[in-house]
DNA sequence: CTTGTCTTTCAGAATATTCTGAAAGTTAGT
DNA sequence: ACTAACTTTCAGAATATTCTGAAAGACAAG
C-alpha cells in the first residue's frame, strides 16, 4: 500500500477541504477534486478523479461541471488524447476571488432584490403622504422599516467591499496587505 | 386572514432570511426564528414562536439554544411569568460579528490547525537536514509544501482580517467605512 | 413533598441532498 | 456514415439532515 508520505499528505489535504465544503457553499465531493486538482498541481481527467477519490462517473463530471461554473477549474488538453483534462487555479488569492464573486451573485444581490421589495411592502408616510394611517400600525411599520434599512445598509456595503476585493486582478493581496499593515489593533488612524 | 402588510412583510423577510440559511452554516429553522425574533423586535416565549413559525415544540427549544450558542439571540424575562423570553441583537453590525467571531472559532481555526498538521507531514530540507531523498520526490515535495504554504497565508491573513473585524466593539463599522472611503477604485493610495 | 408549569432530550419519521450506474448524447477519426 | 472514445444526463438508491412529539427533567410555589 501507499506509505508515501506525499499521498498521505494529499489525502488528508483532500479530506480536509472537503469537510470546509460547507463553508463554501458546495458539495462535499466538488471540494474534494477541487482539493485534489490542487494539492497535486496535475491536470486529470474525469478516470484519474474517480480512481483517486472512489466516486462514481456521473459525480465526477457534475462535480466538474459546477467547478468549471464557480470558475476555480478549467478544462486542459494533452495532445494525441482526447481526453478532456482538468486543473485547478494555482493562485490562492485568485482563487478567492472566484469565490467572493460567486457568492455575491449568487446569494447577495438576491438578497439585495429580495430585501427591496419588502421594503416596498409597508406604507410610510413618504410612499402615501394624505393618506390616513392609524398611529400605533405607523409606529410599528416605522420601527420595522429601520430594521429592514439597517439590513439593507450591511450589505449594500458588504456588496461594495466584496466588489472592491474582486474587481481588478491582484487588487485583493494589496488590499488586505493595507489593510493589516495601515491600521493599529485599536482602530484606524486618521 | 390577516391582510396587514405588516404581518405579511414580516413573513417575507422570515422567508427570505431562512432561504439565507445555507450562508451562514445554520438551518433553516435557526434563520427563521432569528429573523422572526430581529424583525419584530419583540422578545417572545417559545410559544409564541412554535406558532408563528409552526414548528414543534422539540425544534423551537433547539433552535433557540442554538442562537443562543451563537450569541445572536439573549434571554429575557417578563415579571410575574415563568416563561422565558427570547430576543434578537438589534444592532445588525453586532449581528455580523458575532456571526464572524463564531465563523472564525468554528471553521477557520480548526482549518489552520490541519493545515498545520498536514504541513508537518511532507519531509523538507529543513525538517531533516543530511537525510537523502530521492530528486524527484524532493521536488514534488516541495511544489506540494508551497501549495499548503499558500493556501495557509491566505487563512492566517484572514484569520486577522476577521480579528480586526470582531475585536473592539464598534470598530467592524469603522473599518468598513475606512476601507470603503480611503481607497479608490484602482487600489489603495501611499 | 407534591403539583403545576415550563424546558430539554432523543428515537424514529419526514425531508432534503448527494451519489450511482446505465443509457443516451456527442465528437473525432476513418 | 460508421465506429470507437469519451462525456453528460437523470431516475432511483443511498445517505445525511432536520423535525416531531411524547417522555423525562427541572424548578418554583404552596
Amino acid at each position: 500500500m501507499s506509505a508515501d508520505p506525499l499521498i498521505l499528505a494529499q489525502d488528508r489535504f483532500i479530506a480536509v477541504w472537503g469537510q470546509m465544503s460547507g463553508a463554501w457553499g458546495i458539495s462535499r465531493t466538488m471540494a474534494e477534486v477541487h482539493a485534489l486538482l490542487y494539492i497535486t498541481g496535475e491536470a486529470m481527467c474525469t478516470d484519474d478523479i474517480m480512481e483517486r477519490l472512489e466516486i462514481s462517473r456521473g459525480n465526477a463530471s457534475m462535480s466538474l461541471r459546477s467547478l468549471l461554473d464557480w470558475g476555480i477549474v478549467e478544462r486542459a488538453h494533452k495532445r494525441g488524447d482526447r481526453k478532456e483534462y482538468f486543473s485547478a487555479e494555482q493562485d490562492v488569492w485568485a482563487l478567492f476571488r472566484a469565490i467572493v464573486r460567486e457568492r455575491i451573485a449568487r446569494e447577495v444581490d438576491p438578497l439585495l432584490a429580495s430585501l427591496h421589495e419588502i421594503r416596498d411592502m409597508t406604507p410610510t408616510d413618504r410612499a402615501r403622504r394624505g393618506e390616513a394611517i392609524p398611529e400605533m400600525l405607523r409606529d410599528s411599520a416605522e420601527a420595522h422599516n429601520k430594521r429592514l434599512d439597517n439590513m439593507l445598509e450591511f450589505f449594500q456595503v458588504l456588496e461594495r467591499l466584496g466588489n472592491r476585493f474582486v474587481s481588478p486582478a491582484g487588487r485583493g493581496l494589496q488590499m488586505a496587505a493595507t489593510l493589516l499593515s495601515k491600521m493599529d489593533p485599536g482602530g484606524p488612524r486618521p
